[in-house]
Parts: structure tokens; sequence; C-alpha cells
DNA sequence: TTATCTGCAAAATGTTTGCATGCAC
DNA sequence: GTGCATGCAAACATTTTGCAGATAA
């Protein structure tokens, strides 16, 4: 699964225990609820471990990270690849757009600028449906 | 100037010299860097001082805020609503782009998804022309 | 067996805050 | 004169790191 194994990283259960979360959360967890939720299962799994592991399934492309320097970084295991997001600051929701024209028209725009493209960050800040009413 | 005084707020120096320090700047600076800069001429001046403006300003919609979790805030005193930008991650430089056909088309997407909007980040991340060479 | 991984605690980083003094108005 | 703003240092929140013991391979 998700080949940590053929890369050359040990299969801890930790790191499986991290993977499900991760993968099994569609909204986009902190590593605080990863932690949370992993502990459920594996009481004695430390903080740093959740830290440590996310950011190798980072380097694996097996998550995407989305940093916000206020608050907690939140993590996509679902889709690694950058795309697009709605989120909320009223509750910190985070959804999935589906945007495929905007991130092609957008990215060759970069290229043609000559830089050699890493990712990006296709976000939008509101208050979501619920949140507007209060 | 900017109208802080008109907004209620008081017109010190080291406000100021902070707003000047963001408006000169064509490079996105840090806290750190606006800090260096507003020393030049202030050298009592503080970084909490710098910190309290930076958020002043943002509330007054003077400046743009960009969150980077791993490292320092940037922040653009020269177009305050938000807009796209290319970010290097070799040398951190942070470079405008102008592409309004692409804001106006994200945001009707995210509109059309009951959000009530307050800004965006369309950001790219890569290497600049002069960083792909090493 | 052994190099990698983990847990723990401490450190590091960027930012915010409490409080006494100073200054814009 | 009054109350907002500043400087300083301490507090904060999140993330990273050093190290000794544990464990996957």
């Amino acid at each position: 699964m998700v080949g940590l194994r053929a890369k050359g990283y040990r299969l801890t259960p930790q790191r499986l225990a991290v993977l499900r979360a991760l993968v099994e959360s569609p909204h986009h967890p902190s590593v605080e609820q990863i932690y949370g939720q992993v502990r459920l299962e594996h009481p004695m799994i430390s903080q740093a471990t959740v830290y440590r592991t996310v950011e190798t399934l980072k380097e694996m492309t097996e998550v995407l990270e989305l940093e916000f320097s206020g608050a907690s970084n939140r993590y996509d295991g679902r889709r690694a690849e950058p795309h697009p997001h709605l989120v909320c600051r009223g509750c910190g929701s985070i959804q999935d757009l589906e945007l495929p024209a905007l991130v092609r028209e957008a990215t060759e725009v970069a290229e043609r600028a000559g830089y050699e493209l890493l990712g990006h960050r296709l976000d939008f800040y509101g208050l979501c449906p619920r949140c507007r009413g209060r």
C-alpha cells in the first residue's frame, strides 16, 4: 500500500495508522486531528511521529500539505497533487474544488514566466453557507 | 496618506515608517525585513510594533498578507487586493502576476458554491530562472 | 544484527500579549 | 489630560530536533 516499502522506508504500525487516518478522512485534518484519531488504536504514539510521518509522505508525494501560518497545517491524503480548495474562515472546514481548466491555464502562465513549476495553491477563503448565517 | 487618521488610528512616526517601507518595496518583504529597513531611520522601533502595524494595515485592507507556515509571512503593500504570485522555492523571491481572467473565473466558481468570498490565494511555487541553474 | 524509527523532552521559530511608560490628539 | 501606541520581555503555538532505547528487515 502506497509503496512505503518499495521506496526504502520501513513499514511500521505507526506509519500505517497515520496513512490510514489520512486516506480515510475527507476533512483535510491537521496533525493534531490525525494524532487524536490514530491514538484510538495506538495509545502510545507520539505527536512527533505523526509530524515525521506526514513529512515523509509529503516527500513521497503521497499527501498534499496546506500551510497556514496562524493555525495548524492541514493535510490531504486523498489527492496529493495540488488542487483548488474552498476554506471557511468561520469553521475552518476545507472542501475540494474541481477546476481543471483553471489549473491548466494557470500552470501554463507560470511556465511561460520561465519557472520550473513545483506546485501551486489555488484556494478561496470565505464563509461557508452554514457560517454565513451567524 | 492611506487614511490612518481618517479611520481613527493615530499617525505615529513608527506607523508611517512601516507604511513607507511597505509601499517602497516591490519584494513582498517579511516583518523581519521591514524591521531591518525601518530601523535605519528609527533605531528604537521594536519588532512588536512592526507586527502590530502590519496587522493594523491588514485590517484596513492596505496590505496583503501571504502566509507561510514554515517561514515568515510576506507582505504586499502595493497591491492589497488578492492577486496571483510566483514564489521561488529556491531564493524565496515573490513576483506578482497579472491574470485578471483567471481571478474573475475563479471567483465566480467559489461564489457558485455558496460561499461569501473574502479572499483567495492563487500562487505558484517553483524555481525561478536564476535558481533553475543550480 | 543493524540501521532506521519511535517516544520523550527540550529547542527552535514566528508571532502575540501584558504591562508600564510615552506620546498623538 | 486622556487614551491609544510603543518597547520590552515573557508567553504562545506549532513544528523540529537530540538522544537513548526499540524494532523492522
